[in-house]
RNA sequence: GGAGACUUCGCCUAGUCUGGUCUAUGGCGCCGCACUGCUAAUGCGGUUGGGGUCUUAAAGCCCCUCCCGGGUUCGAAUCCCGGAGUCUCCGCCA
């Protein structure tokens, strides 16, 4: 949510018209700015009006008889008075709220400006991408041959975009999801299981709704929903909060499913493990003062997170700078952390790192209490540490070896007990460490 | 799923039956001052949050805010309806 104080001051308005375009939105600043500009003017009145209902309901109350019935006509009058300008305060109220959750936050001075992410800005590469050979198999094969993945049987009872890892395919993912969250707990992060079905309120709380809502899957007749990410159960955690200083930075790994209609992605990435409905998701997320330094500094800080896991697992990759257009809405500054896919020849979105600003903070009603004592909007920022799936795409295809065998790169190995390689003959038992019940 | 109790300005709490100086009580905490060699203790004062208006600014004035949203009424923390949440008991369940 934007400062909608800002919007008395007529170059705010400017900027806001701005970033809406750079960032692609349909939003009409100026209508929002009217819109303030209209519920003031009747804040104002119902004032009035019911300054004047009071003072006369006073009179009333200290009254005889007599004079009470002299006041009877006056007094009806402000009474209606009130109501007529009650209702029409609500109805303007509505309209500033509801285009006030449309406006976008103003993107970062230094973020590129551009449309798609062709115009994103490349600032490094980490690793050597290997092209596919003749030889090599793509993700999909090789999940075949490995018997990593169900794609046809899952589909078969869930729909389109419906995997069901197994075997030695969940325990890969498992093992990638708890190397990352291992990472992340060393460097301080509190580890949360968080709800992933939750009131729309943490949806519009995190800049999710109203323009995602077509995403999102409606979870049960009480009108919860399914989170695309656990970043907004993490954030949500801290709504309504006034939150000590001593407290910040407060940071989070939160581990959960994540669930995404991908509207109006009809046909794309239908292939694979790229792009499903339901993934497996180690997210972070910082809760940190206002201050755009540290800020910038907490989001490096993310950003790093996720390059030590890409690292740890071998797989080439480069960071980008989002480009306004490929913003979403309540983003200031977005990190790109984009994998070598060699099936695809190309780098592929696994990461991606953004700031906020105060702009979640203000929807979920996060403060906290400054050095001066008053309370403050907080400024968020999350980042992914790995995704599964998606991670396994570029993990099988990257290091495979030939004949279906893959490669475990070496940090992998303590979360596969201690196994080097994987193929067609490994047995999941392998992958987990001899066990005897006590 | 059924029955009941509850939700008050950071935390705890009075007030709700019987609508109106509730312009919300008291305690804790916090801030300031006094006292004190320092700390503690004590005393006095202050302390919900938001909006409007005025102003260079501050102060002031006005409105809203007793979980949320409606309703009744001249007037709602208080009465009625709907929703959310917490707790207790029963049922079911990992």
């Amino acid at each position: 949510m934007i400062n909608v104080q800002l919007l008395r001051d007529p170059s705010f308005v400017e900027k806001l018209g701005l970033a809406a375009k750079q960032k692609r939105l349909d939003f009409d600043a100026d209508q929002l700015a009217a819109a303030f500009e209209n519920r003031r003017r009747i804040v104002g009145l119902v004032d009035e009006a019911r300054a004047r209902q009071k003072s006369l309901s006073n009179r009333f109350r200290d009254a005889d008889h007599e004079t009470r019935a002299g006041l009877q006509d006056q007094i009806s009058r402000a009474s209606d008075e009130v109501k007529v300008l009650t209702a029409q305060l609500n109805a303007a109220e509505a309209q500033v709220q509801g285009l006030a959750l449309r406006a976008p936050n103003l993107p970062d001075p230094t973020a590129p400006v551009g449309t798609t992410d062709e115009d994103n800005d490349v600032i490094r590469h980490w690793g050597e991408p290997r092209r596919m050979e003749p030889d090599m198999l793509d993700h999909v094969e090789l999940a075949r041959r490995l018997e990593l993945v169900e794609f046809d049987r899952a589909q078969k009872f869930a729909g389109s975009r419906s995997i069901a890892l197994t075997g030695n395919g969940a325990l890969l993912a498992r093992a990638v999801l708890a190397m990352a969250l291992d990472l992340l707990v060393v460097r301080g992060f509190r580890p949360v299981m968080p709800p992933v079905m939750v009131r729309e309120e943490a949806m519009v709380g995190t800049g999710y709704f109203p323009l995602g809502v077509d995403d999102a899957y409606k979870a049960d007749r009480e009108d919860r929903f399914l989170v695309g990410t656990s970043e907004v159960s993490l954030v949500s955690l801290h709504r309504d909060e006034v939150i000590p200083l001593s407290n910040l930075p407060i940071r989070y790994a939160g581990v959960s499913s994540c669930f995404r209609r991908e509207a109006g992605s009809h046909g794309r990435d239908t292939r694979g493990l790229y792009r499903v409905h339901q993934f497996e998701k180690v997210e972070q997320v910082s809760i940190i003062e206002a201050d755009d330094e540290l800020s910038a500094r907490e989001q490096l800080a993310l950003l790093d997170n996720s390059e030590t896991v890409l690292k740890a697992l071998e797989l080439p990759y480069r960071v980008a700078v989002a480009c306004t257009g490929e913003m979403g809405q309540g983003q200031r500054l977005k990190y790109e952390v984009e994998t070598w896919m060699p099936s695809r020849a190309a780098y592929a979105e696994t990461h991606s790192c953004s700031s906020f600003g105060d702009f979640q903070a203000r929807r979920s009603n996060i403060r906290y209490r400054t050095s001066a004592g008053d309370a403050a909007f907080a400024y968020t920022l999350n980042n992914t540490a790995v995704a599964a799936p998606r991670i396994l795409i570029p993990l099988l295809e990257h290091h495979q070896q030939g004949e279906g065998s893959v490669r475990i790169p070496r940090a992998l190995r303590p979360y596969v007990n201690g196994l080097s390689s994987l193929d067609a003959g490994t047995s999941y038992s392998e992958l987990v460490p001899a066990y005897a019940p006590a």
